[in-house]
DNA sequence: ACCTGAACACCGTTCAAGT
DNA sequence: ACCTGAACACCGTTCAAGT
């Protein structure tokens, strides 16, 4: 049985009209969303759920569906709360400023990255997003290639944030490979080895550094998409042939 | 109880000497990499892996450890199977060979994509790529940034690799977007959606173009992230200043 | 229509006991 | 040291029965 809130039980209708609020699949979506903020996706099972909305397994299934069906609601509200930047900004910033927030957001919600990053959000999710996106690069001459940049921007950004959250979860479990990386900072006969022992080694050292070393790869990542895609736009330019085709 | 060869019981001596052979670490990680070719590294349980080898659930233990234990091994035996590419080759063709040989090898063992962009490799099956990488990136002129635009380009691909491994998933339980997207390609008030519409559309009407859709889209990433980083190595030479600081 | 309560068929993991 | 066989504490999911 949920724990009930011990009432007099004086109601006689229904069982759960007494003193517990009606359960909808809006307020089991809720549940799951702060289960989700608090300890990422992959970390509450389907019971607790129920136990958190005061009800009983069967309940879920009844107004959501299964654990899959609460987990796409769940990506779907966090991927609302994203903020599209002003469509009239330059592509580069336009994209520089989506992902930013991006990773705020999917930062709250641990787990969702790497779901989008592997499946992608709903398409109704998704279309908001979507159609900005890639009318921004369309508008900026990428022609038939847009879909393709889109998701190359949109992937990388989930996949570093997806190892963020991964890591704050090897890190809680103890699994962590940096001291072992950093014993190779002197070898010299392995020099490739040893400038990430050193670098491994740098941020041990340094609390500050390594507070931002995650937002620090982040951007690496994304400035590095948008320059080759920069260099990719003079390309199609050049060759007036807008188009998968010519690769 | 492991489902016994019914063999004759003539041998007198330890029970796992009746015609069977003998359990060791090594075997059971060639079973479970042989388990993990044929359904992916997710789609095996541990007792189905004692099974295969005609043992126990608490054997794996002992011999190995736990799932976790099993799968490291089966990963890192996966990634011993990357053969490097000669080492004066140009960086970007380096790069190029290394990770169409990558994408090979994952492929052919779904799953260990998604382990290895999220916590990757064990440090002792990494040494070899990282030491080869790092080195190339080093000689190339990337300085201090070598070790960042290794992971890059290595978390992009192993990144895109786990998404066709799971599209594969997805498409064995028929959750399949495409056809959905494609409905959009006609709505002009979304002019983006109906890009990527548009684009569903022809994926699904021209098998063979389906076929090489994700190998394409691998390489794009790859493409552009090479491209991006070498617009970085113009900024790093020109500036002369080696390093992370100067982002 | 909505909820209860129990059951089912799993899972990873542990452990005393055997040889 | 290695294996057996059973048990533990879960899990997602289903379902007849209640109101």
């Amino acid at each position: 049985m949920p724990t009930s809130s011990s009432g007099t039980g004086q109601r006689p209708r229904s069982r759960a009209a007494a003193g517990l609020p009606a359960i909808t699949a809006d307020r089991i979506i809720d549940a799951a969303t702060t289960l989700t903020g608090e300890r990422g996706l992959d970390n509450w099972t389907l019971r607790e759920l129920a136990r958190a909305v005061e009800a009983y397994p069967a309940v879920i299934y009844h107004h959501v569906g299964d654990r899959d069906a609460v987990v796409n609601a769940v990506v779907d509200r966090v991927v609302g709360l994203l903020e599209l930047p002003d469509p009239d900004l330059p592509w580069q910033q336009w994209f520089t400023e989506l992902l930013a927030g991006l990773r705020a957001v999917l930062r709250a919600y641990p787990g969702c990255a790497r779901r989008l990053a592997l499946f992608g959000p709903s398409v109704e999710a998704a279309t908001r997003s979507i159609d900005a996106g890639v009318r921004v690069l369309l508008r900026t001459g990428f022609g038939r290639e847009s879909v393709l940049a889109y998701n190359l921007l949109l992937m990388t950004a989930c996949q570093f944030v997806a190892m963020e959250d991964d890591r704050d979860g090897a890190l809680a479990l103890r699994i962590d490979n940096t001291e072992e990386y950093a014993t190779y900072r002197e070898r010299a006969d392995l020099p490739g080895m040893a400038e990430l022992g050193s670098a491994m080694h740098d941020l041990m050292g340094d609390p500050d550094l390594a507070a931002g070393y995650y937002a620090q790869v982040y951007d690496y990542a994304v400035q590095r998409c948008l320059d080759g895609l920069t260099h990719r736009l003079a390309e199609l330019r050049e060759s007036d042939d807008p188009g998968l085709t010519a690769t």
